[in-house]
Order: C-alpha cells, then structure tokens, then sequence
DNA sequence: GTTAGGG
DNA sequence: CCCTAAC
C-alpha cells in the first residue's frame, strides 16, 4: 500500500463536466421544442430558458422540475437539440473563450473571461442605450423585439425580465429588442437592444452603441468597473429613464468577435462592475431599463456572447421587424468572479456546510434585475402562451437554439413580443394575470461537474486509470446530487415555500437564483455554489469556473487523500467543496490510494451521463423531498483509516467510540463516532466471513484478525463488566 | 451528547 | 450511512 501510495500519481482531473444541456423546466410539463442548430453564433446565443410556470409553485416543486428535467433530457438525448447544441456550446465556447480571451484565460477558465467580455460589451452597449431610454413596448413592438430575444435566445430569462421591464418606451422606428445573453464563457447577458429602424446597421449601431454607452453613459461603463461584482445578485435594473435613443444591449459574445478592446474593458467591466450597485444603477438608471445580465456559469457563452457577426445578424432582425419603437433593456448580469471569495461564501451561504463556496461568489452576482417585477404578469401568461404555440420556441430559444438563430427566434420571440406588449400595455390587467400564471421562467444552462481529484498508482493501467475516473465520476454523481436554490447568495432550504414566498417571481429579480447541484449527502459542499448556477434570468454566472462547479462531485474524490491537492484545486476554484472532505480525510491517516478503488465502479459515466445521473437523483430527492437533508456520500474507509481504527479500539476498546474517535480520527470531520462505531461492526462482520464474500477494498487479513481478537477481548471485558455490576442476575440467567 | 443496534 | 431508542 504505502509504497503505492508513494508512487501514486495523483492526477486532478478536471471535470467540469458541463452538463450543458439545457433544462427546460416548465413546471406544467411544456417543454419547448429545441430548435435546429444554427449557426454557430445561433449556438451561443441559445441559452436555456427554464420556466417555471408557477410561482407559487413551492421551491421544492421547483427543484423537482429541475430534476424531472434533468431526466428527461436523459431519456432522450438524441431527441433533443439541445444536446447537439450544447456540444457545440462547448466546443464554441472553449474556443471563444481561449481566442477572445486569451488575455483572461490565465485568470478564469475560458468562460470566465468571455463572460467579462460579454459583459463589457454589454455593459457597453447597454449603456448607451440606456441613455436613450429605449423602452420596448410589449406590445406591437414587442413581438419584434421578442423576436429578436429569441434570437439570442437569452432571452429566456432575459424575456423576462426585459420585457417586464420594458415597459414600455417606445422607440420609433422599428426597434428591436434584441436580448442577448452573453454569457462568456460562463455568463450570460442578457441584454436587450433595440435597434431603431432597421437592422441596417447593426452592427454599427452596436458599435456605436458601444461606444455610446461607454461615453454616454459613464456611469455605467465606470459602474461596470467598479462595480463589485458580488452584487451583482440583486440585479438591479435599472430603468431606464425613457428612452431615448436606441438602446442596445449587446451582450456580445465574449469569444470571438468581440474586439479586443472590449474585452479588456469587459473584463473590468465585469469584473468589477457588476454590482447592483454601481452598475446596474447607473447604466440602466440611464438608459437601459431593464438590464438583465444573463451570466452563465458554465460556459454558455455562447449565447450571448456572439460574435459581432452574429449579434449583428441577431438585432438586424430585430430591427428588420419593424419600426416600432426601440427599446432596449439591458439586462446586465454580473457576476464576479470570486475566486477568492469562495470562502467566505461559502462560510454565508452555506448552511450545512454543503454550500459551495462558489455560490457565494455568486452572491456576488446577483443580477441586478429590475424591472422584471414590473412586467411580469402578462408577460409570463403571454410566454407560457407562446411556449404553448410559438413559444416553446421562444423559451427554447433561449436555451438551445438561440446562437444560431435570431431568426428564427424571431419568429419567436415575436410571440414574446407580443406578450411583451401586453404587459406593458395592460398594466392593469397584468395584475390580474400575474394570479393567474404567474411564472417563473428559468433556464439553467447546465450544471456542472466540479473537477475531480484521482489518486492513482503509476503502475497502474490504463484500464484502471479509466476505471478510476468513471468511479470518480460516479462516486460523484452518484453519489447522490441534489439541487439546491440559492437566491441571492442564500441557499433557500425551506422546500414548502412557494416561489412567491421566498422571493422567485417572475417580477423579482430572477437573477438572484441559482441552483446547484449539490451533494447529496455529502457534507460539505456548499450547495449553493455547487455546480450550475442557474439564473434564471439573469444569469450571471460569473465565475461559476472557479468555483463553483462543481463542488460536490469533487469532493467526493479529494476527500480522501487530497488534501494538498484540493486545498490547490480549491484554491483554484473547486476547492471550496472540498474543504471538509478533505480535512476529515487525511487526519487519521490518509490513505490515499485506497479511496479510489474504494469508489466502484459503478457507473462510468461521462459527462453527460452525469448529467442524467444528477437529473434523476434530484428525482429521488424530490421524491423524497422534505429531506433536505442528504445522505452523506459514501466514502470507504481506506485500510489506513482501519488500521487507525482497529489500533484504537484494541486501546481502547468498544463501546467507547467517543473516545476512539477523539484519539484516533479527531481531524477526520466527516468520521463520526457513530461512523466508527458502525466501521468496527462491519469490519467485525467481515472479519467472520469470508474472503470472497469480502467486498470493496480488501482490508489486510492481519488486520481483520486483529479486529476479531480485539472485538473477542473487549466483548469479554464487557461481560466481564456486566458480571461484576450485575453478577446475580447474569449468573442466576 | 453518546451508545447500541436495527435498517 | 441513517435512524432511533435509550441513557
């Protein structure tokens, strides 16, 4: 063992595994059909859109739907477009994101920067915007700007949010509303431009919407810069004044086309800017009413964050629709990345410990939404329509299909439009509409896998590597993931609440919520950061690379023999997850190579796999639902922690596990004594029977024989006890 | 909060 | 590992 343990190699892998499908969540079971892949930048600007039909729905409902989701695209992968895109998401994102970023890249993963970017140009163009006040009016214009939300698919959330929040200032013209999700790498903006007239220039109004926003609006490009990041959760919208002018929002896609220098400036921008505060105040105070900064965790970049190209394409539509009055919503998500922050987040957010530090961070993003209270109603009844026809289009588009295709988002987003109008234009009868349906309508991008951490011998095969990797994997995801909500920055753990109640309306800043995958059992991953973040409407997942993802899954693995290594990875983003694990694990000893083996190989899954693994645990979950509380991950005891154990009860003996504990796995935090206790017992039920009836890590016969001796020495010094205290009655029995 | 045991 | 009874 030891020497193996010596020549291990421990390898990190990092899985971030990005679930990206999409998950359409609707709670009343409509999924939107995904739509044909587009072109590339349709790719990226798809985003997911997720509804949640009820808002009253509890949180608990919530997560169920997420899971349900999560299985279904199981079931039928192949069915779905999303897929394809998502795959395409990745690849197109990791490629954005080196090339555009490539300045970023050393900070943050790809996405990471290409959020910043996006969010820059966003910011950007937004702000601009934002001085004109642009407002889109739900109504006939709407249904071009939805089109052009669709487009970019951002929309999902973005929708939302923008056309609530739109309320309703009329560009003349034809404006669009283009909402654009970018979301670097990880985020999404969602931002919603409007273009006046024609797409005739879009892109140069973009540009030059770009600019204005940083000139025009200072505020908001300062802001940006500013801004804190870890605000961003509130998601501010800022209104926008009334508009002037044309609004845009690009949100563009960090990656490609984004010129260089927006990308310096997004980094800042994002970084730093993304605070309620600061930013969102400014800019959409200025211009952009609603800013609803979709920030992606994952890598979505895609969506919003197209190509210049691309977006051009996207508003070009828009503006093709007609000539109606341009709105623009920014819809500005930032998110920052703390990477650092991880751990006071985690410290926040958490309760059980399970938070993920990166959902901390995530606080930090908070979208800034705003006005999405205010449009919500119709807007929600109009999008559950349209998901109904069109709609579904129009939601998915956000999700899936989105990059490609503003166009046919348009379409779609048409119908959004309409709804759009509707709101604003009957405010009074949105009010009625809102009991109705209200809906939340949220697009989780994907979920993500946290890296995973594997020890392994050098010696060993190939084989066994992958076989390693796939019980890494698995022990990860089948270990039992749960979905966790965190909405602004908090872990939302009362399931019985309904949306409404703890704040998740589709009025309310939807950017603020996230969801997590979160461990199940497992102790210490902070559920909120874990994995994806969704967000919902705004999305801002900012720096989900560092840290987020993946939590829990990692941790699993780390637990046992990382320390060093997790405390690296955490450091670099995952981390936070570990944490407790692998303080437990080493202390009494750490064993470092056993774990691995220890995970079965029960599943090999690959990514994806995880995906539908974790999608259908949250089913359990649901199913179980009230229990929050997870079942602890499993993790074997390696022979060094038996061997700790059975030195110590041969010391001290049975029957005093608080003590064992204490002297023998006092820094192993997740050995409890009654995990002790229960060790001892299985190790003396394995100690009986035989070899091949033995499962999991083989445990050194010398070391079962003296668990039997010991338990046969102890047990009789028990009897012995008994005897003398209550000698009559024994021997009279 | 610990132990002991069943599940 | 969880849960619970019993202490």
């Amino acid at each position: 063992m030891e020497v193996t343990e010596l020549a291990s190699l421990r390898l990190s892998i990092e899985t971030n595994m990005v679930l990206q499908k999409r998950l359409y969540y609707s709670f009343n079971g409509n999924q939107v059909p995904t739509k044909p892949r587009a072109t590339r930048s349709a790719r990226r600007n798809s985003t997911f859109q997720r509804r949640l039909e009820d808002n009253q729905m509890c949180a608990f409902d919530l997560l169920a739907t997420v899971a349900d989701t999560l299985l279904q695209e199981k079931q039928n992968p192949a069915t779905s477009s999303d897929r394809s895109l998502e795959k395409d998401r990745d690849g197109f994102v990791k490629q954005e994101c080196q090339d555009a970023n490539k300045p970023f890249k050393t900070e943050l993963s790809d996405e990471a920067s290409c959020d910043r970017r996006c969010q820059q140009e966003f910011v950007k163009e937004g702000c601009p915007d934002a001085n004109k006040p642009l407002k889109a009016e739900l109504s006939d214009e709407g249904s071009s700007d939805r089109k052009c939300f669709s487009n970019i698919s951002y929309q999902v959330y973005s929708q939302n949010c923008c056309l609530k929040e739109f309320p309703h200032h009329e560009m003349d013209g034809h404006s669009c509303i283009a909402s654009i999700t970018s979301s670097g790498c990880s985020e999404k903006f969602v931002a919603e431009t409007l273009v006046d007239g024609n797409g005739q220039n879009e892109m140069e109004n973009l540009a030059s919407k770009v600019e204005l926003g940083s000139s025009g609006s200072p505020d908001s490009s300062g802001c940006k810069l500013d801004g804190d990041v870890n605000k961003v959760k509130d998601g501010k919208f800022g209104k926008v004044p009334d508009d002037t002018g044309t609004g845009l929002c690009c949100s563009e896609d960090p990656l490609d086309e984004k010129p260089p220098a927006l990308i310096s400036s997004c980094d800042n921008a994002k970084l730093s800017g993304y605070d309620d505060n600061s930013m969102p105040h400014s800019s959409l105070s200025k211009g952009c009413d609603n800013v609803v900064v979709d920030s992606r965790d994952d890598d979505e970049n895609f969506s919003g964050c197209a190509h210049p190209g691309t977006k051009m394409k996207s508003f070009r539509p828009i503006t093709c629709i007609d000539g109606r009055k341009i709105k623009k919503r920014l819809a500005t998500k930032y998110h920052k990345v703390a990477q650092e922050s991880t751990h006071d987040k985690l410290s926040n957010s958490v309760l059980d410990g399970n938070l993920m530090p990166v959902y901390s961070s995530r606080k930090n993003y908070y979208k800034s939404q705003r006005s999405q209270m205010n449009i919500p109603f119709k807007k929600r009844k109009l999008f559950k329509c349209n998901s109904d026809t069109n709609s579904t289009g129009y939601i998915r588009n956000g999700d899936a299909y989105y990059s490609p295709k503003i166009e046919a988002n348009q379409s779609v987003s048409c119908s959004s439009s309409g709804m759009g109008k509707d709101h604003e234009t009957s405010s009074l009868g949105q009010s009625a509409l809102r009991s109705r349906d209200s809906h939340v309508k949220l697009r989780i991008k994907s979920f993500r896998v946290p890296e995973l951490f594997i020890e392994i011998p050098e010696t060993a095969t190939i084989g066994s590597l992958k076989r390693t990797v796939m019980e890494a994997v698995t022990a990860v995801l089948g270990g039992g993931l749960r979905v966790g909500v965190i909405l602004h920055g908090k872990k939302v753990r009362d399931d019985s609440k309904t949306l409404l109640q703890t704040g998740i309306s589709h009025d309310n800043h939807l950017d603020a919520l996230g969801f997590a995958l979160e461990p199940n059992s497992s102790q210490n991953i902070p559920p909120a950061c874990a994995t994806s973040s969704l967000r919902i409407p705004s999305a801002n997942m900012p720096q989900p690379f560092i840290g987020y993802p993946s939590s829990p899954a990692v941790i699993h693995q780390r637990i046992q023999g990382f320390p060093n290594m997790l405390a690296e990875h955490q450091a670099t983003g995952l981390g936070n997850l570990v944490e407790s694990d692998h303080d437990s694990a080493p202390s009494p000893i750490n064993t470092s190579g056993e774990k691995k083996l220890s995970y079965s190989k029960e599943l090999i899954t690959v990514p994806e796999m995880g995906m539908e693994v974790l999608a259908v645990q949250p089913v359990h979950q649901k199913s179980k639902r009230t229990e929050i509380a997870q079942r602890r991950i499993r993790r074997p005891f390696s022979v060094a922690e038996v061997e700790a154990l059975v030195q110590a009860v041969e010391k001290l003996g049975t029957g005093r596990w608080r003590d064992v504990k204490l002297r023998a796995f006092e820094n192993a935090k997740h050995r409890t004594y009654v995990d002790l206790k229960d060790k001892w017992k299985t190790l003396v039920h394995t100690a009986r029977i035989s070899p091949q009836q033995r499962r999991g890590e083989p445990v050194p016969q010398e070391l079962l024989d003296r668990v039997l001796t010991a338990h046969a020495y102890w047990s009789q010094q028990q009897t012995k006890q008994q005897l003398k205290h209550h000698p009559k009655p024994c021997l009279l029995l």
